[in-house]
DNA sequence: AATGTGACACAAT
DNA sequence: TATTGTGCCACAT
């Protein structure tokens, strides 16, 4: 039988690894697209959450994901834009001019926490 | 079928 | 140090 093509599996992988970060942490497109095996394509992870928003918001914690600066870059996509913000700092994560504070403390890297 | 767009990341200038 | 340009892969039109 002819399983589904890997498409679908990038965007499973992407929720799966998303779904993992520990709360009061987050974690970088660039490093799940890394784990992924995706290396360098780290838009592809940003577009999966896009997909994923509908599920995100109840299942997969979306707003836990940023760039690799910290920059709250995916806040506009949210229903509000605040509510990125809101949500990590009610985890304990002080953001601070859109910046995650200390995110290289708060960097949850999968293929390292993961390992 | 082909082109453009996109919640990024990195190198070069 | 900041800015610009390119690479990456999948989805939308």
């Amino acid at each position: 039988m002819k399983e589904k093509p890997d498409k679908r599996n990038f965007f499973e992988d992407v929720y799966q690894v998303v779904r993992l970060i520990p709360r009061g942490r987050v974690s970088s497109y660039g490093a799940i697209a890394s784990y992924l095996g995706s290396k360098g394509s780290a838009r592809m992870v940003g577009w999966a959450l896009i997909a994923a928003h509908p599920f995100s918001a109840s299942q997969i914690p979306t707003h836990r994901v940023v760039n690799r600066l910290g920059l709250l870059t995916g806040k506009q996509h949210f229903d509000v834009p605040s509510a990125m913000q809101e949500r990590l700092e009610q985890e304990g994560v002080r953001v601070q001019n859109d910046k995650v504070v200390d995110f290289d403390q708060l960097f949850w890297d999968p293929a390292k926490e993961l390992l």
